[in-house]
DNA sequence: CCAAAAAGAGAGCAGCGCTCTTGCTTCGGA
DNA sequence: TCCGAAGCAAGAGCGCTGCTCTCTTTTTGG
């Protein structure tokens, strides 16, 4: 599959991850309107024309790039829970994850205003680690935000493909299932309430993707991550300009607050007897 | 001021409008990228140049847009709150409010999955008018999907005015802010835990926009704010599409806790003693 | 070795935002 | 009342865009 068939195959390979590098390049640089097929043609030194060999239509090439940055922040998310002490084995496997334009989202470190746990420091703080993995996903909003703006943003073509893309974009959300999750298997979860209404839902949710997780937290485990999306994007579409300026802080808190949402428990509030409201609450 | 001064002066002003409301018209139809000063000119049958003695650019004319969008959705949170309610004069008499296209947003009622208590039920359900104003919040964006990407999606133009747009974009942050100061004036606000961090950041914010409101309330206010708009993005921009059905629930449960975050008690549990507690931690 | 497939190059089309020049209309003061 | 000034519409045009079509060159496999 993956061998070389021959000089004209290796090129072609070749010529497509250069076109998309300097797609990426002007993406991060300018954003997606400014994205032009024939400045990336002039740039790589061929003809606007020659460019159709490798990508059917401008959008098709914006379709990969949006792929990549879906792949890119699960990356990041995953890295911060490998990171943040092996509670288990960090994600499942499947949904062939594109290996080869993955490691791009590698630089992706520093999570700020967050202090992660030791590797093996007694018992796990959970609130700990969905804290770090939304830090990274944070971090990596912050230091692509065209790229962001690319996938959380307006959706820029006519409404671009979504089936194609909905498995990448479900990597990071999995990274906080799997925070979620361990908590839940170490009785570190007290399952939020949950409306009738809602949850013949939650339920198909969690059957579908079968998740070892109540109903309860996988119903507040999606609110949660859409919640968190409005806290990145506010900030890096500068809806915080002129009028926020302790970010990290309230991220920091914000973040803390849906961790206790989807009914996770602060370190040292379960030790205090058997109180197992979060802190907020006491 | 308002006065008519000539022939001339009526005419340009009635021209304007026609551009813009013609560009909103192309606007909600295909999104702000496909808005073509060329294709507004045409369909008012004129030339693009002349177009340009209106609006000095394509940006200007956007921002103008902008403005609108972020009055209507404002308007829109405002109808609501006096709608669920009389509890308190509603909103602040400033910031200016361009009485003129704001009366676009009047068709924004039905706010699906919410009972609006009745005008004068005995004691305030604020949990109730809280919720009242998310949805309708939430029933513009879904109504307007091109107007509310242009304001709260991607900056589309190159980091388009910010200052100018501070003002208008805070009307709808302000209606919550009412809903949570009638319900702080009414004892029916338990403040919520704030980080040593975080608290001058809030207290600060309480004192410049001269609140009535603990700092606590306002930082998990600020928090809600930008939550709120995740789960709307996340429904406007498809990322629920093959994956949540039941969003006027997730919407509605959501919503609610955002109450609880800011320290709102839901009515029934507030009768039951001394029970302070959101019915979930009950 | 040679036909077939693949790739590059160039011209061209329609559209875009925007500028500049050219006439025409309207306004306000002498 | 007249006349210069200002406002406005129209047209041509510039440089850019995505994309298509045709023609030539290069590489491949039988």
């Amino acid at each position: 599959m993956t061998t070389i068939r021959g000089a004209r195959e290796r090129a072609r390979t070749e010529v497509t991850a250069a076109i998309k590098d300097e797609a990426r390049r002007q993406l991060a640089a300018e954003g997606a309107a400014k994205l032009s097929l024939r400045a990336v043609a002039r740039e790589l030194g061929m003809v606007s024309s020659a460019l159709y060999r490798y990508f059917p239509s401008r959008d098709e090439l914006l379709t990969e790039l949006i792929v990549d940055a879906y792949d890119a922040v699960g990356s990041a998310a995953e890295q911060a829970l490998a990171a943040g002490g092996p509670a288990s084995s960090a994600t499942r496997a499947g949904s062939a994850t594109r290996a080869g334009s993955a490691t791009r989202a590698g630089a992706v470190t520093s999570a700020g205003a967050v202090t992660p746990v030791g590797p093996a420091s007694g018992p796990v703080d959970h609130v700990g680690r969905w804290i770090a993995v939304c830090a990274a996903v944070r971090a990596w909003a912050l230091a692509h935000p065209h790229e962001y703006a690319l996938i959380y943003g307006s959706p820029v073509p006519g409404y671009s493909a979504p089936l194609l893309t909905v498995a990448p974009a479900s990597r990071g959300a999995f990274a906080l299932i799997s925070v979620a999750r361990d908590a839940h298997r170490a009785g570190g979860i007290t399952p939020p309430a949950l409306s009738d209404e809602l949850r013949p839902e939650a339920e198909r949710l969690t059957a579908q993707f079968g998740l070892d997780l109540p109903p309860e937290v996988v119903a507040a485990l999606l609110a949660s991550w859409a919640q968190l999306f409005g806290l990145i994007s506010f900030e890096v579409f500068g809806q915080f300009n002129h009028l926020v300026e302790a970010r990290d802080e309230l991220f920091a808190q914000a973040t803390r607050r849906l961790a206790h949402e989807v009914g996770m428990r602060d370190l040292g509030v379960e030790e205090a007897g058997r109180a197992v409201l979060p802190r907020e609450y006491v």
